[in-house]
DNA sequence: CACTAATCGAGACGGTACGTCGCGTCTTGTG
DNA sequence: CACAAGACGCGACGTACCGTCTCGATTAGTG
């Protein structure tokens, strides 16, 4: 998609970081269906072929602008495990509780029937976290912290699906004593 | 929407099976992208006029062929609590991964935002299982099996958002043991 | 259509009446577009089955509410031609410059092309005077007022035509000097 | 609605002409009614958006499909006047009674009323008309052939009332016999 | 006095056209 | 090459009107 050789017109590095901004303008203010090809173009004072050239499709820029990068839930090795899960807890409700975020998530996640490549690239945002928590998991069992069949992708996937409920069907009920109440449950159930 | 008093011509009773029948047969062949007005009526041998008479937009008909009625999980109180966590967990997969919810069920949850009455009727779906699984712990905290602070708000939004999380980032992965293994992650969550 | 037996519910009168006066009102303050099968039922007090048991469309209905009965222009044979020609030419205008008939006729007149009986049923407004045209010529030939070869129906369809034509094209001009001056040309193209 | 500067796409040239015919065909084998948006499209190989970026509604484009350009009369100013006159009713009673012209022109007269930018489109169709009648007029006048008080407006109201009365009412009647008669009834009524 | 038969109000029915909107692509002219 | 601009094909949207139908409730005349 990219000019492979060096050839042609530059392509404008602004466009880029407009069109991030204008899409995360539209959600908050708009909702998902704000996010039109012709909206986004305007509010980025460009065009929708220069964001065609770019991105394959909305759902691709859209995931781009709201996740731009990994999560950094920074797991400080070291503390207790309750507070290292309530890290991740509440690391993983910032991140997909942001008012972008949470006005794209559902778009999103509708999108992946149609784009299976948004799939992984939304996967791939939690692949640092993942291996952070599985390491930090494999360390709390030697510690005798965890029983030993304590899976990391069984734990994240039920804090991310915690969010995920909480944010589609009760919003608002995602307060910091939730972020307690859900890290003593998986805290408990650590236990062996 | 419904007509209050008796008057004027009844509404042909087929045309919401037909529909409902309809909506189910194209989510399954093409997805939720597929559940279109003129699909729909086409294929329930009806009009879209007629579909528009029913329900206030195509979502709601949607949600109303997918979930028809409320679930029926049926905790057997009685059970030791370990048999009716399990039902719950059992229950929720099988009603959200049939193969009509799960192509609905993405879509549904997208369209939230667009129709906040459907935010409603889609929590009404669990009511029953709600209070049956408040019930239930109200036993097992009196029991000794589980901590007196357990909420069943909080751990019904667990199992659904386990399940919601499974459906759409590792489909697949909900097979028996993932039944097991979050079915006995929730029995020592409840441990004091 | 109607009944021919006595038996049954006779036909509520006030129906007809009501269904006329709603289409002239409805004509008058929103145009031909205006007149709706719904909106005549609603402003006469009833509804569209009881319309469509009376006329077999909704033109019918327009036409009977427009035209009630056949054009009176009273030629006072015996006046001057000059004189009679004038009372045919400003019938013929008062008649269809009315604001019900100016906001039905355009309407009126391109539905003949899909009722063929409405085609047949407004000439049949102009029978009376085509027959009065028709004597009144005669004596004019005899009396020596007018070349032989003149015809009551090209006369008339010329007059109506000037009508039609003023009425679309240039409303507003069809003032009394109007009538003068057509009158003059009248009378000066049937002198031999 | 046009492109004001040069900028964008341009349009599709082929499209307008491909319109314009549809538009003719349709009127000529369904009539009026048959003029349906998504009928034309499909006909001109376009889509219904590409009809609604060049003209405001679907009569808009009828009426330059059907009239294309001005009427030529070509008014042969030189001739004696009973020929001029017998060009000018020819020519209208020919531009008028195509078989498309008079399957349009009912419903595009009937239109006037919902869309009156339409009304002053077709008057303007008459403009060259006018102005080479109202010369000729002047000239007869000089010469004594008409009397002074001679007006091109009525007079080719007249001419146009005829035709439009003839085609709505009495379909058929038009033919060289009518012109004769019609013309003849013109130069006698223009004597002094 | 029941019975019959057509009308009444109300409103749903199938059908069809409307005009709009969004998507992702394409085609110009201008850097 | 990229860019701005905007037309293009495609297809769905939700609304409106048409003329018909199906109800339950009236309202006469008839047996």
């Amino acid at each position: 998609m990219a000019n492979p050789r060096g050839t042609g017109r530059p392509r404008d590095p602004r466009i880029e970081a407009d069109a991030h901004a204008a899409v995360r303008a539209l959600l908050v203010e708009g909702g998902y269906a704000a996010v039109t090809g012709a909206a986004v173009a305007a509010r980025a004072g460009t065009t929708k072929a220069a964001l065609y050239r770019r991105w394959p499709a909305l759902p691709h820029l859209v995931h781009e602008a709201v996740f731009p990068g990994e999560l950094a839930l920074d797991l400080s090795l070291g503390a207790d495990l309750p507070t290292d899960l309530a890290g991740v807890v509440r690391g993983a409700r910032d991140a997909l509780c942001t008012p972008v975020a949470a006005a794209a998530l559902p778009g999103l996640l509708a999108e992946i029937g149609t784009f299976p490549d948004l799939h992984a690239a939304m996967l791939q945002r939690f692949a640092g976290v993942f291996t952070a928590l599985d390491d930090r998991l494999r360390v709390a069992v030697a510690a005798g912290e965890a029983h030993p069949e304590a899976r990391a992708d069984d734990l994240l996937r039920l804090v991310i699906g915690a969010v995920i409920a909480g944010l589609l069907l009760t919003p608002g009920a995602l307060d910091d004593g939730w972020v307690d109440r859900l890290t003593g449950t998986l805290v408990r159930s650590l236990r062996s």
